[in-house]
RNA sequence: GCCCGGAUGGCGAAACUGGCAGACGCAGCGGACUUAAAAUCCGCAGACCCGCAAGGGUUGUGGGGGUUCAAGUCCCCCUCCGGGCACCA
């Protein structure tokens, strides 16, 4: 066993594992105490965590197959249930505990109600803190990464987490990341892997390439206050965007997942409809000189006219509006479009006015506001042919216009589109008016249709529009794009904002590229049975830029796969959205060295039933891993089109109004929590402060309360386990006689106390199955145990038998089961079962014991509670009537009134409406 | 600007399809036990008003309107807080 001597008493006391399993010690110690303080001889065992929780710790070590999944040949019915793998920082923090409670709560409640249950974990083990700490510390990044993952699996391990930890992935050691690098190679040969010279984001502080969902506002993702410059570089790719339309489809049979994720991802997606036109660029020594005016300032257009060559080139524009192509009076390129480069060259003024967009740009971007950033632009000086009507529309450079969507490149339509319109009033371009609002008779005057611009909506008609005049936006879409692919000059298309996925990073503590660069051959993949490539332990680790890998001669030198020759290793690694995107399938095979996991296995486990985790990962992990699923299955590997069936995102852990940070002070530490309260209080307070999927305020008060609420379930337990024990020797009580007895001829005890824990069994079955809020199940839990503690006299009296009491604490304890492991095993043992507590049957609720004979009926008069009646729970609506008229109250209040109406609402309520 | 959440006692919250608003817990107050304290147990408790009391009345779920016998819950408008996206053509 490992020794924990951070966590203190606890840890002290956990030599109680070499005494008999029963109390003794507990209560040796216990009298004791008592003895020394002067006390009576009353045992009242007291409640102490700490040596409860480290006996069972003791024991669940020794009991590696207790959370074992069994294989999938088993007849079982499979129940995968996952927690986002946490990064080894080397310390859980609240919003982990969170997580983790729910997930073993369910977990433990799945295996109760009979299924073949996966719970594993692992570790998301590569990334640039190790490389940080390296610095700063001088510890290598493994040893650090694996001393942190120590660390934190002896916390989970503390707090009772039903961990299958055979099947533990580590995604930084060789036998996982191998397979990141053989799908690698899958994808490569496949062209989905792809290497591009690109326009890179880059973090000057992190001195490595960012996704661009890592990304947020200008900055790194990590390094709030960092703007991200842009760098050219080579870089690899994954072609995510060959699943976008996959993507976006499988979206809707996500029904398991929240609404909000689903939009978040489809908005990232980002697809739109529209239409691909292509503008080309006047040649400019036909202009004459009537036009001379008109083409130093660009605000104008000029007419069609015959003789009026192109020079072969073309910009292509998208739109979703082509309806709106007769109203282009301009159109826009971005700054960076290839054709600025060669008009800018050969004007120095357009060059700098360039210049000064990009240089807008890029302070825009510092101050945080790219989106609210003002426009401004400037003429090219060029002019470019609107294939729809043959006239000449100024050709303009805008700061607006995003390179990196679309084409790069747009048609400008002041009097449609918002943006345009406010370009066009900046800078006097023309606006001209193509669609008017549809309705019925005479078309809308000319200024009224003025005070309405930009005019946006689709349900209009188009004028102005020559052979489409009097068509409806829609309908002219397909018919004008029809026509631009009859004339070969645009088509119908479909754009998306979500871009190939960039995975190189200029880092040391990653995923090594399985490529080799050979002068004669040029790129050659690793061969598969070279894997893996090793990312070599001495390197060393500084704060210049580049690739560390670069640094380390014995790594890059290598030689050619093909052809023996002297040869260079990519010395980039991959990002580590790569590890996280398929470790869940490596779960269910976590030894295999053939093959990234057994196909058959993986084909029983999957989809996961159950992925539960913070919602920012909303986006980048969860697409990520939807795309490496649909990959998986097209290479054979996989039969599920998704990989997750139902997930949940758990809400935040505040305090005092704040997601706790270091900087806002505010951090409760898990292992100071479990030190004073014990596992199960924490665990347990983390699910009843709040329902899973809101915030949470962490209070500590809350903590000693649930604390104090396991006490007093732990004291009436031991108070009558002895008798429930001596029942228990017999058969199962609910059938043994004297059980059926006391159910024929129920004490009032009895009966009020069997309603209450079938009310209960009842309410958590419920909501395990649908709603999940915990909160009220433990919140019902309580009520429970108020109960019994409440009929303590009654028990006392002797009107409650013993059967019926064992029952009680043997369900109460199944029911304590998924919250507070630790107490739960503990009074199960008290209570003389021997049977696993974990594979116990969940107790099935009784719905005739759970009735309520007599219910309290509201009387109301006008709506206003006036009176409660007392009736049969059976009881028809003549009877409600019948009480509540004859209740003294109401009789009185109705006296020489007449009465409207009376409303019965059954079991619920009555109203008596008077005049 | 757009899209999601959310707003209920001193605090965390509950009320699942409209039907006793505030379950459960925290903090608080009172009591029991104790030399005392801790621990534990019992009780009280939205606010305001009347009453010595038992009890009774009014009011109350961010604000304003509406539907209904009945609204925290449904509809319309608004305010504030949290989160996400943000020139996507």
């Amino acid at each position: 066993m490992e020794s924990r001597p951070h966590l203190g008493p606890a840890g002290g006391v956990n030599l109680q594992s070499k005494l008999s399993p029963y109390m003794p010690t507990n209560q040796k110690a216990e009298a004791a105490a008592q003895a020394a303080a002067g006390e009576s001889s009353s045992l009242e065992v007291r409640y102490t965590p700490a040596e409860i929780e480290a006996k069972w710790q003791a024991r669940w070590a020794e009991q590696p197959e207790l959370y074992a999944a069994e294989p999938a040949s088993s007849p079982k019915q499979k129940y995968y249930v996952l927690e986002m793998l946490p990064y080894p920082s080397g310390q859980l923090h609240m919003g982990h505990v969170r997580n983790y409670s729910i997930g073993d709560a369910l977990a433990r409640y799945m295996w109760m109600q009979g299924y073949n249950v996966l719970h594993p974990m692992g570790w998301d083990a590569f990334g640039l803190p190790a490389e940080n700490a390296a610095l700063k510390n001088d510890t290598p990044p493994r040893e650090w990464t694996l001393g942190n993952i120590a660390a934190m699996k002896r916390q989970m391990n503390r707090l009772g987490l039903s961990y299958d930890w055979r099947n533990e992935v580590t995604t930084c050691l060789p036998d996982y990341y191998r397979w990141n690098q053989w799908f690698f190679l899958r994808m490569y040969e496949r062209g989905l892997a792809y290497r591009k010279k690109s326009k890179v984001n880059w973090c000057p502080q992190c001195a490595t390439v960012l996704a661009n969902e890592q990304v947020v506002a200008g900055c790194c993702w990590r390094h709030e206050e960092q703007i991200v410059e842009q760098r050219d570089l080579e870089q690899w790719f994954l072609r995510i965007t060959n699943y976008a339309q996959e993507l976006l489809d499988d979206l809707s049979k996500l029904e398991g997942w929240p609404e909000k994720v689903r939009t978040m991802q489809r908005n990232w997606i980002g697809r739109s409809e529209g239409a691909r036109v292509e503008f080309e660029v006047e040649d400019g020594s036909a202009a004459a000189e009537d036009e001379e005016k008109a083409r130093k300032t660009g605000t104008a257009i000029l007419p069609a006219r015959e003789g009026v060559g192109g020079t072969g080139q073309k910009i292509a524009v998208f739109t979703t509006r082509i309806d709106t192509i007769y109203g282009a009076t301009s159109v826009q390129l971005a700054p960076e479009h290839p054709l600025m480069k060669e008009m800018a060259a050969a004007d120095p003024a357009l060059s700098n006015a360039v210049a000064a967009l990009l240089e807008q740009q890029r302070k825009a971007r510092e101050a945080g506001d790219v989106g609210a950033i003002e426009k401004h632009g400037a003429f090219t000086g060029h002019y470019a042919i609107n294939p729809f009507s043959g006239e000449r529309l100024p050709v303009w450079v805008g700061n607006y216009i995003l390179l990196d969507y679309g084409t790069g490149a747009i048609m400008s339509v002041p009097a449609h589109d918002e943006r345009d319109y406010e370009f066009a009033k900046k800078y006097g371009l023309e606006i001209r008016v193509v669609v008017l609002p549809r309705r019925t008779g005479e078309t809308p005057a000319e200024g009224e249709v003025q005070a309405l611009l930009p005019f946006t909506s689709e349900d209009s008609l188009l004028i102005n529009s020559g052979e489409f005049n009097t068509l409806g936006c829609v309908e002219s879409q397909s018919k004008m794009a029809a026509h631009a692919e009859e004339h070969g000059f645009g088509n119908a298309t479909v754009t998306y904002r979500l871009k190939d996925w960039g995975v190189s990073r200029q880092r040391y503590w990653g995923t090594p590229i399985p490529m080799i660069y050979c002068p004669n051959d040029g790129i050659v993949p690793v061969p598969d049975d070279q894997l893996p490539v090793l990312l070599p332990d001495q390197v060393e680790i500084t704060q210049q830029g580049g690739s560390p890998l670069a640094r380390a001669p014995e790594f890059v030198n290598t030689t050619c796969p093909k052809c023996g020759a002297k040869a260079l290793r990519e010395t980039d690694t991959m990002d580590t959205f790569v590890d996280s995107s398929w470790y869940f399938y490596r779960y269910t095979d976590a030894k295999n060295d053939q093959a990234p996991f057994d196909t058959s296995t993986v084909a029983y486990w999957f989809p996961i039933d159950q992925y539960i985790g913070g919602v920012e990962h909303a986006i980048l992990h969860l697409i990520y891993s939807r795309f490496w699923t649909k990959v998986m299955r097209d290479l054979g590997l996989v039969k599920n089109d998704e990989p997750v069936e139902r997930l949940f995102t758990q809400g935040m852990v505040i305090r005092n109004g704040a997601k706790m940070s270091k900087s806002k002070g505010n951090v409760v530490s898990p292992d100071e929590m479990v030190e004073r309260f014990g596992a199960d209080a924490t665990r347990m307070y983390s699910l009843f402060a709040a329902p899973p999927d809101r915030d949470l305020d962490w209070q500590e008060d809350g903590v000693a309360g649930v604390s104090r609420f396991l006490g007093r379930v732990w004291r009436f337990a031991m108070k009558h386990a002895e008798r429930a024990k001596a029942a228990a020797g017999k058969e199962h009580p609910t059938t043994d006689k004297e059980m059926m007895d006391a159910l024929r001829h129920p004490t009032p005890a009895s009966q009020l106390i069997l309603r209450k824990l079938h009310q209960t069994i009842r309410k958590i079955t419920e909501d395990f199955a649908g709603r999940w809020h915990f909160n009220t199940c433990i919140a019902a839990i309580m009520e429970l145990v108020n109960t019994l503690t409440a009929a303590e006299p009654a028990i006392a009296a002797g009107e409650v038998p013993d059967a019926v009491l064992a029952e009680v604490l043997r369900t109460l304890t199944l029911l304590l089961a998924p919250f507070a492991p630790y107490l739960a095993f503990e009074l199960w043992e008290h209570i003389g079962e021997k049977e696993n507590l974990l594979r116990a049957p969940w107790p099935q609720f009784d719905e005739t014991l759970a009735r309520e004979e007599q219910i309290e009926i509201p009387v109301q008069i006008k709506g206003k509670l006036r009176s409660v009646v007392r009736v049969d729970a059976e009881a028809d609506e003549q009877a409600v009537r019948d009480a509540a008229l004859a209740d003294e109250k109401i009789a009185a209040l109705i006296a020489g009134k007449e009465i409207a109406r009376i409303i019965v609402v059954p079991r619920k309520l009555i109203n008596i409406v008077v005049k």
